[in-house]
DNA sequence: GGCATACCCTTAACATGTTAATTATTGCGA
DNA sequence: TCGCAATAATTAACATGTTAAGGGTATGCC
């Protein structure tokens, strides 16, 4: 007699749950901006990184590709990024955040940093760590 | 100097790569149903709460009433629930599994249990708690 | 060189996420 | 009872998630 789990102690729900709430000051943040959060994840990552071929940037940001086909085209729209073939394997393509792109996460950077702390004092610095260490321990990418 | 927290360790990209990873071996699982990981969910919650109105039915399954409204249509036409107008106030609606629909679930019940316990032998019975514990503190919901 | 294969990215098609506006119904107060 | 705010659910419009298929380019092997 194998009995499913109570969908309040299921952990697919209790990360989406938990993501709402992580998501939704940021989402307030952003709201001015004109810009999604998975656009500003693009952008994020590309501020770290620098320039990226598509895939590699996918991965980091943790997007399918045709999903961040369609967030490419609309940030190149916007002014926010370049798009550039790579000459040497023509079948690549290399993304750079420009000036533009790159002022909308630092005007916003001393805020978004405010916002990770108020969840750092929420949970403690100690649980806050043991979480990420615990939802790292469940990405498949991580994973070993 | 503010400096933004790495996207590596992002509690909104460590959420989203952890869900990814759990989600995996149950989206494996219904790709032979036909029905989606969101179609599961509210399967899961109406076999568990038994009748429900649709906005609690939201609540219950982390859905937004819209996305909601256009599951309910796709389970109906599949003949997986039914839909009834509440008598005493017309604007509310009561949705309620049918055993067509509750077969699926049960169909799959060992399996699911199967995929929690292999989560649970992975990170440890002690640590799953744990995360479970952490993430419903990041829930706007449960956060009194 | 020619060909099969693999690879990078895009398109297509459908489901869901998200915010705002709309419809239908109820409740309440003047 | 009239009028108006509040509520339940839907619709609209656009962005993203997800899987499958397609187009262009590189690579290895004969």
């Amino acid at each position: 007699m194998t009995k499913l789990p109570s969908t309040t102690r299921s952990l697919p729900i209790a990360l989406i749950r938990a993501r709402e709430g992580v998501m939704a000051p940021i989402r307030d943040m952003l709201a001015e901006t004109g810009i999604t959060e998975q656009q500003w994840r693009v952008l994020r990552v590309l501020g770290e990184h620098g320039r990226l071929d598509t895939k590699t940037l996918a991965d980091r940001a943790s997007l399918l590709l045709p999903s961040l086909t369609r967030i490419v085209a609309t940030l190149r729209d916007k002014g926010l990024i370049t798009q550039t073939r790579d000459e040497v394997d023509r079948r690549r393509q290399f993304i750079e955040i420009t000036s533009q792109g790159r002022k909308i996460i630092d005007d916003r950077a001393d805020q978004t940093a405010q916002i990770v702390e108020a969840f750092k004092a929420m949970l403690g610095v100690q649980d806050y760590e043991t979480l990420l260490d615990l939802l790292a321990r469940l990405d498949p990418g991580a994973r070993s």
